[in-house]
RNA sequence: AGAGGGGUGUCCGAGUGGUUUAAGGAGCACGCUUGGAAAGCGUGUGUAGGUCUCAAGCUUACCGAGGGUUCGAAUCCCUUCCCCUCUACCA
């Protein structure tokens, strides 16, 4: 959530960034918040100004109850009495006018960091680094969806049976790749300095506001029925709300937590090729990396992150691209964001397996997570990133390494699996 | 899930309707004292909003959360969340 104070001082810049992402009536929008918190704050200030006078009142009639003057005291009652019902309508209206003003700033989104390219589709997204080269495959090579049958490794059918569509059930060595992937993800984390977090894989509805998930995508999340706790999409939701209300000690900064859960998208909507097999779940496996960090070292930060996936794709030998994200492909929360993507080889087509973003103040100052820098409080900077997803990781690995003899695991895989090929 | 007891500042802890402007203690910061330290003494010590060019000052709200009663609520009432004890259940 952008501040007022920012907006405010920047409402130019607000405009042109809310522009970039594609929000409509960006001048107009921008006029009426900064009108209704002008009416906000009128409104604020007569309500306080007769709780002054209110509570005055109420401390003369304290000290003259105290030394017995009980008629004064009467007459002072009745008198502020007729104040009550001023007091309670002016606060109402003001509470209602500040609601107003945060329901329609709940709706903008993040401004987008000056480096992110214009445009309103994946197509316009800048391909900034490419690594490796597109895999060699016979005439013959299939794709994922056909391979997990052929060796048994991933049933959909199973999952249909038990659950729906889009909840595959991993058997045998599709199970153990399942396992070695994520131990070898949290691994690689840990290697990197991050702090290893198993969080719950429900969350309230404080936490999906905390994180942006809230109001506006209810529908892209699973709800329980009678607690109304919703499941997770991302373990950055739960990760990032531990942070919560929370003032970090500046010496504690940065923070740097993984973590593994599955993820739960309803994801509504298409069918077809681009969403066959494990190219989209509704439950999958996630290793999702967050940082809390000084305004200061956050863009930095972000680099790292990207890097950090890099050299894991790298060591999978996986040809990958990465994106920086146009203004109008961009996430509703975040600054600045690569998304990468790994080369799937029967498929012949991109896959994305992460997404790392610069979150700047967007989400803190939802979550109210600040910190202590001489003496003044200021809203921290978040950012996450996958690190990474697992099915399309999965996809790829299969499509790309099938020979004759089966599917040759990549050679820093093979201590997690305790096996080399999937025949 | 049932019965009972609790939730107060960074921490401990007092406080059952009005000098509570949340006592007292600890911690922390600064100063005095000291050869230096400890002790001692003194001062300060939250968050958010408003007013203000800035600061200071003034002001409003905040004692788990939300609502109510009252001229006045940490204190009384209602709802709700969390913690503890016992019982039940369970992995």
């Amino acid at each position: 959530m952008l501040t007022i104070p920012f907006i405010r001082a920047n409402s130019e810049v607000t405009i042109q960034g809310l522009t970039k992402k594609h929000v409509a009536n960006a001048t107009e929008i921008v006029n009426q918040l900064l009108s209704m918190d002008d009416d906000r704050k009128a409104l604020l200030q007569q309500a306080e100004a007769l709780l002054e006078k209110s509570n005055a009142a109420a401390k003369e009639i304290g000290a003259l109850m105290q030394s017995g003057q009980k008629e004064l005291a009467e007459g002072k009652r009745s008198e502020t009495a007729a104040l009550k019902s001023t007091i309670k309508e002016r606060e109402e209206a003001a509470k209602l006018a500040e609601k107003a003003m945060l329901d329609l700033l709940v709706t903008l989104p993040n401004l987008p960091h000056s480096s992110v390219p214009q445009g309103k589709t994946a197509e316009d997204n800048e391909i900034t680094f490419t690594w490796g080269t597109i895999p060699v495959l016979d005439a013959d090579a299939q794709p994922h969806w056909d391979l997990i049958k052929k060796y048994d490794i991933i049933d959909f059918d199973l999952g249909n049976k038990i659950t729906g569509a889009g909840f595959p059930v991993y058997k045998g060595k599709g199970a153990r790749l399942q396992r070695a992937l994520i131990n070898f993800f949290l691994d690689e984390a840990i290697q990197a300095g991050y702090y290893e977090i198993q969080p719950p894989i429900l969350i309230n509805e404080d936490s999906g506001f905390g994180t942006g998930q809230l109001p506006d995508k209810e529908g892209q999340m699973y709800v329980t029925k009678e607690e109304g706790l919703y499941l997770i999409p991302t373990a950055e939701v739960p990760i990032t709300n531990l942070y919560r209300d929370v003032i970090v000690n500046e010496k504690e900064l940065p923070i740097k937590n993984v973590g593994h859960t599955p993820c739960f998208r309803r994801e509504a909507g298409s069918w077809g090729a681009h969403v066959r097999g494990l190219n989209r779940l509704h439950q999958f496996d996630k290793i999702e990396i967050v940082q809390i960090q000084k305004p200061e070292n956050s863009y930095a930060a972000l680099e790292e992150m990207s890097q950090h996936v890099q050299g894991i794709l790298q060591k999978l030998g996986l040809h990958y691209r990465v994106l920086r994200l146009c203004g109008g492909d961009m996430g509703f929360a975040s600054a600045l964001t690569y998304d990468m993507e790994v080369w799937s080889g029967a498929q012949n087509r991109w896959l994305e397996v992460s997404s790392v973003s610069n979150f700047e103040t967007f989400q803190a100052n939802r979550l109210k997570l600040r910190t202590k820098i001489d003496g003044k409080s200021i809203l921290c900077h978040t950012l996450n990133g996958s690190a990474l997803a697992l099915p399309r990781i999965v996809a790829a690995i299969l499509e790309n390494n099938q020979g004759p003899d089966g599917i040759k695991l990549p050679e820093v895989l093979v201590p997690y699996t305790g096996f080399t090929h999937i025949s």
